[in-house]
DNA sequence: TCACGTCAAGCAGAT
DNA sequence: ATCTGCTTGACGTGA
């Protein structure tokens, strides 16, 4: 089992996800911040492997303006070398890594121009982890999308586009479940009809479910996942306590997570932990689970 | 140097 | 009708 963090380290001292304005595009401001997010994710990455961390996923922001039109900028072959490196990074330490497009991202909009900006960004995600030279355990995770009053539809517009995304893309993409429009059991339809894997958010899970126990979900959420596509991914958090219901908690809770893990021992998967306070509860947890090995 | 309004993109649910 | 959350941050103008 990996453990993980999303996107930002609190400790490093820089960010991988420096942006600017649309109206202040450059090429030349675009090179200098794709630049300093590369020497930051290098720093980020160097920092994970020193410390254990096995699991990070790469923030979209990376590449600012990567899939919109007015990045004429060549980034895939000015920064080829830079990717190069990287990657041999997160090869040679056996890392894993995942992206998650932002919540525009949507396979099953119903207007299409929304759909085909949504290949872009996919494709995007995809040539960045092609240049970091990651196989396909390397995932790109999206949610099922809009709803529109109409759920069945609207997973079958899924399913569709699903098949006509391009193989590299298809390749990369998981779905997964989110708190409010498509559960578990939605998610596993869906990937019953297209084969595409499922990643479990366990906290998204608590608060909308058809009744499974996290076991039950482990279980089925393990057979969406082939060899080719390495072990689950599984991204954790808990409520934030005192905060809006489904508000992700600033530090990790111990007891909730010692609870959570006595309940899928018997798994192997990748461990996220989407918690405010980013690597030091991912830290906190990999301390509590060489304590109890 | 800092505060704070705003930032490419969409949707759903809460207020 | 408008605001907030989503992986939530970071930019950049004005004082």
């Amino acid at each position: 089992m990996k453990i993980g963090y999303p996107c930002i380290n609190r400790s490093v001292g820089c960010t991988p996800n420096t942006t600017f304005r649309l109206t202040s595009y450059s090429p030349e401001k675009m090179k200098e911040k794709v630049r300093n997010n590369l020497d930051c994710l290098e720093k980020t990455i160097r920092f994970n492997i020193d410390n254990n961390l096995l699991f990070f996923r790469i923030g979209s922001p990376l590449i600012p303006f990567a899939s919109h039109p007015v990045c004429k900028f060549k980034w895939q072959e000015h920064f080829k070398e830079h990717f190069c490196r990287i990657g041999e990074l997160i090869k040679n330490n056996k890392m894993r890594i995942s992206m998650h497009p932002d919540q525009f991202t949507l396979i099953n909009s119903k207007k299409s121009d929304i759909f085909k900006r949504s290949v872009k960004e996919l494709v995007y995600h995809e040539q960045v982890l092609n240049l970091l030279g990651l196989n396909k355990t390397h995932k790109i995770q999206i949610h099922v999308g809009g709803v529109y009053g109409e759920k069945e539809k609207s997973i079958e517009r899924f399913i569709d586009r699903y098949r006509d995304l391009p193989i590299n893309v298809k390749e990369r993409l998981v779905i997964e479940n989110d708190e409010n429009s498509y559960s578990l059991k939605e998610c596993l339809f869906i990937s019953n009809k297209t084969k595409v894997p499922v990643l479990l958010d366990v906290f998204h899970h608590s608060l909308k479910n058809n009744g499974e126990s996290i076991a039950e979900s482990f279980e089925e959420v393990k057979k969406t996942w082939k060899k080719k596509d390495g072990i689950p991914m599984i991204d954790y958090s808990s409520q934030g306590k005192g905060k809006r219901r489904g508000s992700h908690t600033e530090k990790i809770n111990l007891n909730h997570f010692k609870n959570f893990m006595k309940k899928v021992e018997k798994f192997d998967f990748d461990l996220m932990f989407e918690i405010k306070d980013k690597e030091k509860s991912a830290l906190k947890a990999i301390k509590f689970l060489s304590l109890n090995d």
